[in-house]
DNA sequence: TATTGTTATACTCTATAACTATA
DNA sequence: TATAGTTATAGAGTATAACAATA
C-alpha cells in the first residue's frame, strides 16, 4: 500500500549511508574520526572558537569538546590559544595541518557534489532540489510539533 | 562556481541529519540506542538469527554483536535461544516486547514516509526517485573505483 | 552569582586477539 | 581444521556532576 512512499524513504536512507561511508573513507585516509572531523569542519566555517561555542555548534556537552580538542591537539590539527579578552576562555585554533585537512574536506565535498549531480540535467536538478526543500520544511514542521 | 551543486549536496546532508534526529527521538522514547535499534530492525527483516548472521548484516564484529545482544537481553527485547541443529550457535529471538518495538519502528518509518512524501505530486516524486536512483548508482560506482 | 573549562566517573559502541565448545 | 560465541583489553564518543579560575 504505502510501499511506494517507504521505497523512496529507503532510497534516501541508503544514500545517507553511502555518504557516511564516503566520509569514513576520508577519515580513514586522514586518521581523523567522525566527531573530530565535524569539529574541524565547524572550525573551518567559524574560525577560531571557544569550546563553549563549539559545544553549542556540535550539540554536545562542553566536557565532550574537551576530549575532542585533546585528540586534535595530539594529532596536531589544532592548538589551544588564549582568548584575547577573557582569561577563562580558550580559542581552539587550526594549525597549518588543520587548515590543510579543512581544505581537503572542502574539496572532497565539492568533488562528491560534482560527481553526484554534475551530470543531472538542470531542470531535473531543479525539481530534485525543490522536492528536497519541501521535504526539509515538512520535517522541520513535524519536529517542532512533537519535539 | 560549484556552489549550486554543493548546495544540493548540503540539503541532502541536512535531510540526513534531520532523519537521524527523528530516529533519536524514537530511541529516546523507547530507551533503545541506535546500534540496538538497528539490530532489532534487522531482526524484524530476517527473523531469529545467529550472531554471525547479525554481525555480517550490521557490518560489525561478532564480538560487538555479543555486547548489543547483552543489552537487548537486559532490556527485555530479545532472548538467546538454542539453535535447533548447531549446538555452537544461538538464535537471537525477539520477545513480545521486542516485536512490539519492531512494529513501532515500522509504523514510525511508514508515518515519516507518508508525512514527507504524501503530498508530493506523483510526477515530481517520480523525478525525485529517478534522480535518487541515478545518484545512488553513481555513488556505488565511485566507491568501487576507489574503495 | 554566572560562565569557562577541567577532573571524576560511567555507559555504549567499536576493534583485535586469544580461548572454549562444537562441527 | 574451521566455525560460533565469549573473555580480555583498549580506544573513542557521549553524559552528568562537582570543582577551579575568572568575569
Amino acid at each position: 500500500m504505502e510501499s511506494r512512499l517507504t521505497t523512496v524513504l529507503d532510497k534516501l536512507l541508503l544514500l545517507s549511508s553511502l555518504m557516511a561511508a564516503d566520509l569514513d573513507r576520508f577519515e580513514r585516509d586522514s586518521g581523523l574520526t567522525t566527531a573530530r572531523t565535524h569539529l574541524l569542519w565547524v572550525l573551518g566555517l567559524s574560525g577560531p572558537s571557544t569550546q563553549q561555542t563549539l559545544a553549542a555548534a556540535l550539540d554536545v556537552t562542553p566536557r565532550n569538546v574537551t576530549g575532542l580538542v585533546d585528540g586534535l591537539v595530539t594529532s596536531g590539527h589544532v592548538t589551544r590559544e588564549p582568548h584575547p579578552s577573557d582569561r577563562r576562555a580558550i580559542l581552539v585554533t587550526p594549525t597549518a595541518q588543520g587548515r590543510r585537512a579543512i581544505e581537503d574536506l572542502r574539496s572532497s565535498h565539492a568533488d562528491v557534489a560534482r560527481q553526484l549531480f554534475g551530470d543531472v540535467p538542470g531542470a531535473r536538478l531543479d525539481t530534485f532540489e525543490s522536492t528536497l526543500d519541501e521535504t526539509i520544511a515538512t520535517f522541520r514542521r513535524l519536529m517542532e510539533e512533537s519535539p
